[in-house]
DNA sequence: CAGGTAACCTTTTTT
DNA sequence: AGGTTACCTG
């Protein structure tokens, strides 16, 4: 596990004239800026860090104080990165350097107070607030009919970071969802003031808030940070433009690097305009352009330029490089998941065992975590070692989360939901009933729940037994708490046995499972010895749960490990590799489904193929099935539209394991019912979705012939192959526009066309189920998707959303 | 109240 | 497919 950054050797500085000569002119023009707002429009690969690292080098060269400096990133690996290579241009020296949440988080300790909260507030991570909003929910008494606790949760962290307080969002509210939310906001905020908690949004916006009410706090810190410089800047929020907005005021040393076509968290509540308003915020901005491209061969960026030449919203840039021109980008169809997750290791295997490549030039790319799974299970049947960063992380497993409850509870007595967590694991007796009882009770004094449960013998509704059962687990906690201020180790191992909680892993997990929680335990435990070591100053308890709440999993990332990197579209940004694999790049993957409600949403997914198509330095795979398994299901899918949108005359086009061609000739002269590709499904859907059972048999059929005929087949017709694309354009020759393609039906939607009509379910219907075979619906009722029917079978009865269930109408 | 099994529902991306 | 809840039994 990896959380802190690495070790550093100290080296001699580089004089000025050594520092200005490593860089081209526009990038010294950037770095020999010092007063005055500035923007740094950078293109991907235009060596923007360096001109980063190399701007605070100069800025100390001038004699600004390192104190004086900060730079805020998005993420814990972009600071370490930075930290790094600015500690070779200027060793030892102190510049703030961290995420944009650790930043806050530590202004926040200071000034705790002023909001409310003490110094040792907890920070609660997504599933702790999610909890955190059930229970708030249940509190404010709202029905979850119309909007789900989810959902709430995203209304209420949105206007959060649009710095919009419980009671401004109260006479805000329009829609259903807002006025529930509206109605829990304010309960959920008291009770994260009253557990001393602030979950990640309140980061940002208590500073926020802080700045904007005290000024004198403001100025102070604005003094404090005279020089502030922002990485990605085309990804910060309301909130966060707010804090550096106030940190910048007498003193505007403003300077922020981006680049518009890389935002990819709209969702998360970034904000476009603050990058593309930037010029308009200071008008007196000094604008920096960076285009030439060091990283990409002039093929990989053809694509990636043609294909965000598409979004109208952005600010046209010429990116150019004077790389070699290097290989074609590749684009390969596969029939199924498994499919392409084989090929795409047999080609690193093949890679690696001839000595092309190291496992660490390859990365893979998905929209998904979940597109990771068979991609790992390929690689690891092959020995390839690989590196997952993904969100199935340490962090998440049982017993970690348990074992870090104890401790949050132990350093912050109010952290409620830490308190539900462990009151009764292990096991000792104190049921949901109880818990209940003493959170109500909680709620009703404005008090932490463990404070409830110190006052127990007070609650008339409890049973006695009840009663002695919690009061003896205050007395567990108030023995583990004793020595809240022993050395990590100490107290995570006594807390560990106090609480016999290591036996009851023991007994839990003795069924074969060969990822061992007792050893991961210990994991957690060599963790916090690590973090003790490297922080000895620090409070240490408090300090490594910041820590590990702000850890996110690109931080995991380890470029010297000769590994192949698997990750998401999002986590990769930032990155380079010399070789890279995109996977599903389909239609409602890529562009995800949820992401066409409108064009902002649609222009993101493609600045996200984007993104991940100019993190490849030398070579590029995308690729696509046929089909997919979704939700254990396999389904038909369809090529993403971004493809259409590629110069696919330059680039390589392949099929992989069929056999003959399907994009002969003499294509025109076959019957629409013999193309076999995804398109077909358009015109006729019947038959794909009943060929599913062939589909898996001609899988193994294929299998047999081995993958180096494969290979052989594909690269010799590479060249002349057609793509899915252009068939796309054949059935619409009229029109080749995304959004045309968008318009058709995809092979998915069609499938579940076909089940039968709402109306055909009546009483008396006899019925097919695929696990309880016939049956005869007794009742039905309910209107649209919430159709509800009782149907008898041989087994019982049973009710089913007709909507969503898997039943045949026999007769 | 605990622990097991069965139904059910969910799925984007992350500090 | 995987995780979570609901319900049943001991």
């Amino acid at each position: 596990m990896i959380l802190f950054s690495r070790f550093r050797p100290a080296m001699d500085a580089p004089s000025i004239d050594a520092l200005l000569s490593e860089l081209t002119p526009p990038q010294r023009d950037a770095v020999q800026h010092i007063d005055g707002p500035m923007l740094i429009l950078a293109g991907p690969g235009s060596g923007k860090t360096r001109v980063v690292t190399h701007r605070i080098a100069y800025l100390l060269a001038q004699d600004i104080a390192d104190w004086q400096i900060a730079a805020l990133t998005f993420t814990n690996k972009a600071a370490d990165e930075m930290r790094l290579r600015l500690d070779k241009l200027a060793p030892g020296q102190k510049v703030w350097m961290g995420t944009f949440h650790r930043f806050c988080a530590q202004l926040l300790r200071r000034y705790a107070t002023m909001v409310g909260l003490q110094e040792n507030y907890s920070i609660y991570d997504t599933s702790d607030s999610k909890q955190a909003m059930k229970r708030a929910i249940e509190a404010a008494g709202v029905s979850t009919t119309h909007a789900t606790p989810d959902q709430i949760a995203n209304v209420i962290s949105k206007a959060k970071n649009q710095l919009v307080t419980a009671e401004v969002m109260q006479s805000q509210a329009r829609s259903p969802k807002e006025v529930v939310a509206a109605k829990v906001y304010p309960v959920y905020q008291r009770q994260l003031l009253t557990a001393n908690a602030v979950d990640f949004d309140d980061l940002l916006l208590h500073v926020a808030n802080l700045l904007r009410h005290s000024s004198e706090l403001r100025s102070e810190l604005d003094q404090r940070f005279r020089y502030i410089m922002v990485d990605e800047y085309q990804d910060t929020n309301l909130a966060q433009y707010a804090i550096v907005r106030a940190l910048s005021i007498d003193c505007p040393n403003l300077s922020v690097t981006g680049d518009p076509d890389q935002s990819i968290y709209g969702w998360r509540g970034a904000d476009l305009n603050n990058i593309l308003d930037f010029e308009k915020d200071y008008p007196s901005v000094k604008t920096v352009r960076l285009e030439q491209n060091y990283r990409s061969t002039p093929n990989v960026l053809r694509v990636a330029d043609q294909l965000i030449r598409h979004n109208r919203r952005r600010k046209q840039k010429n990116l150019f490089t004077d790389n070699n021109e290097g290989d074609p980008v590749i684009l390969r169809l596969f029939e199924n998941g498994f499919e392409e997750a084989d090929s795409i290791a047999d080609e690193i295997v093949s890679a690696i065992s001839t000595d092309v490549a190291r496992p660490s030039d390859f990365a893979i790319f998905c929209r998904m975590n979940s597109l990771t799974r068979s991609l790992e299970h390929a690689l690891r049947g092959r020995g390839v070692p690989y590196q997952i960063i993904n969100g199935v992380e340490f962090y998440q497993r049982k017993e970690i989360k348990d074992v870090l409850a104890y401790l949050h509870l132990i350093n912050n007595p109010a952290h409620d939901v830490a308190l539900a967590r462990v009151i009764n694991t292990p096991t000792r007796g104190i049921g949901a009933k109880t818990l209940e009882r003493l959170q109500s009770f909680a709620d009703a004094n404005r008090i932490p729940v463990l404070e409830a449960a110190r006052r127990a013998d007070e609650i008339e509704s409890l049973a006695k037994r009840s009663v002695t059962m919690v009061q003896k687990f205050v007395a567990i906690y108030d023995r583990i708490a004793a020595k809240a201020t022993a050395p990590l180790e100490e107290l995570m191992r006594f807390l560990v046995q106090e609480t016999k909680y290591d036996q009851f892993l023991k007994k839990n997990s003795s069924d074969s499972d060969d990822a061992s929680p007792l050893a991961n335990v210990d994991e957690l435990i060599t963790a916090a010895v690590d973090f003790d070591h490297r922080h000895p100053d620090d409070g240490s308890l408090e300090a490594f749960l910041e820590q590990v709440a702000l850890v996110s999993d690109t931080d995991a990332f380890e470029e010297n490990d000769e590994r192949v990197t698997l990750m998401t579209l999002h986590a990769s940004k930032g990155l380079e590799f010399p070789r890279v694999f995109i996977v599903g790049v389909e239609d409602d993957l890529l562009p995800h489904k949820r992401s066409k409600e409108d064009d902002a949403q649609f222009e993101e997914e493609r600045r996200l193929l984007f993104v991940g198509i100019t993190r490849a330095k030398e070579w590029l795979q995308l690729s696509c099935c046929k089909r997919r398994m979704i939700r254990g299901e396999p389904r038909p899918v369809v090529a993403s539209p971004f493809l259409n949108e590629l110069p696919l005359e330059e680039m390589v086009r392949v099929e992989s394991s069929v056999p003959r061609n399907w994009l002969d000739d003499d294509i025109d002269q076959r019957r629409p019912d013999e193309w076999d590709l995804p398109e077909i499904q358009i015109n006729d859907h019947a038959t794909n979705t009943d060929s599913f059972g062939d589909d898996s048999f001609d899988f193994g059929a294929n299998q047999d012939e081995g993958f180096d005929s494969i290979d052989e087949q594909t690269k010799e017709s590479a060249a002349t192959f057609g793509s899915a694309i252009d068939m796309a354009k054949r059935v619409t020759p009229d029109k080749e526009t995304i959004a045309n393609i968008g318009v058709l039906k995809t092979a998915a939607d069609m499938v579940s066309d076909n089940r039968p009509p709402l109306t055909a379910f009546r009483e008396g219907t006899l019925v097919r189920h695929y696990d309880y075979g016939e049956g005869t619906i007794l009742a039905v009722s309910g209107r649209g998707p919430k159709r509800m029917a009782r149907v008898q079978f041989a087994d019982g009865e049973h009710n089913f959303r007709l909507a969503f269930a898997k039943l045949e109408v026999v007769r």
